[in-house]
DNA sequence: ATGTGTTCCTGTCCGC
DNA sequence: TGCGGACAGGAACACA
């Protein structure tokens, strides 16, 4: 699930327990996620306070005391529990140890996050701060949406010549950063463009109005998340598994959400991942 | 250089 | 209820 507004999500929810608070205690139960974890992971985040937790793209990276950076990705199927901590009317006590739970940072102060992630795509890794952004994983990436250096120049020429479909365009990680297979359907049904395009073949104009709409469309997811936080962490903990109602995505043969089309949803496969559109709005 | 297909791993859901 | 197959929100990599 996590594209860039459950990260964003996700960072947000771990600021109170962890920006500013040193780790008692990291526990790695399971060194073979996507990656390997790196050496000696547990130790040199053990006593370490977090000095800032941000975000790029899709990973979460905390600048330590230790002057190292952690950064987190989690995959598919990666998830952060808080517990140990009141929120609301709330106390949530540590649960039972979970199949999956493969890192354990205790805080100082009580509180704990556990990462799971039964797909093991997720990833962490530890480097020197100063060398963040230069970390082969983030190296590539291109800009962030949400950021001045994304704009309808910047698109317009990135997409130029390009012979891939547009969907597979906004996918790619190196054009822009943080979307993923469901928030570039949604982006295209609002767009109006059918995500088959060639991405070099759409008008300049199209493509200048994708800018506004990606911003908005994860703005308001971010918002959603925000909003489903507070409900969340009441519940059980869990960060960023939210319900999002979606317009288009996950809804193939229902009628399409924009006002007065009266189309009905497709799902297509484009390069191996399952593309939603209206066919009759999106052309 | 650019575009596509394969791959990592586990869980869930759907049809028979 | 069991079983096989399809599929899942990411992204690096190998290859045409």
């Amino acid at each position: 699930m996590p594209e860039l507004p459950e990260v964003e999500t996700v960072r947000r929810g771990l600021l109170p327990v962890m920006e500013g608070r040193v780790i008692a205690c990291a526990t790695v139960n399971r060194p073979d996620l996507r990656f390997a974890l790196p050496e000696g992971m547990a130790a040199r985040l053990t006593g370490a306070r977090v000095e800032r937790l941000r975000r790029r793209s899709k990973y979460i990276l905390a600048d330590l005391s230790t002057e190292e950076t952690l950064l987190i990705h989690l995959g598919m199927s990666g998830r952060m529990l808080i517990s140990g901590v009141t929120l609301g009317a709330f106390h949530h006590d540590h649960p039972a140890p979970a199949k999956h739970d493969h890192v354990i940072l205790d805080m100082e102060g009580g509180a704990r996050v556990t990462f799971n992630d039964a797909r093991r795509f997720g990833a962490m890794d530890l480097m020197p701060t100063a060398e963040a952004e230069a970390h082969w994983l983030l190296r590539g990436i291109g800009p962030e949406p949400l950021g001045n250096a994304f704009d309808e120049a910047y698109l317009v020429e990135r997409l130029k010549g390009r012979k891939m479909p547009v969907k597979a365009a906004l996918l790619d990680q190196k054009i822009v950063a943080g979307l993923g297979n469901i928030y570039v359907c949604e982006v295209l049904h609002r767009a109006g463009i059918d995500p088959r395009r060639a991405a070099g073949r759409l008008s300049s104009a199209r493509v200048r109005s994708l800018v506004p709409i990606i911003r908005a469309v994860l703005l308001e997811a971010i918002e959603a998340g925000g909003s489903s936080l507070r409900d969340y962490r009441q519940a059980d903990g869990e960060l960023g598994y939210f319900q999002h109602t979606f317009r288009v995505y996950d809804r193939e043969d229902e009628g399409c959400a924009r006002e007065g089309c009266g189309g009905t949803v497709a799902r297509i496969v484009q390069s191996g991942r399952s593309t939603f559109f209206c066919p009759r709005c999106q052309r």
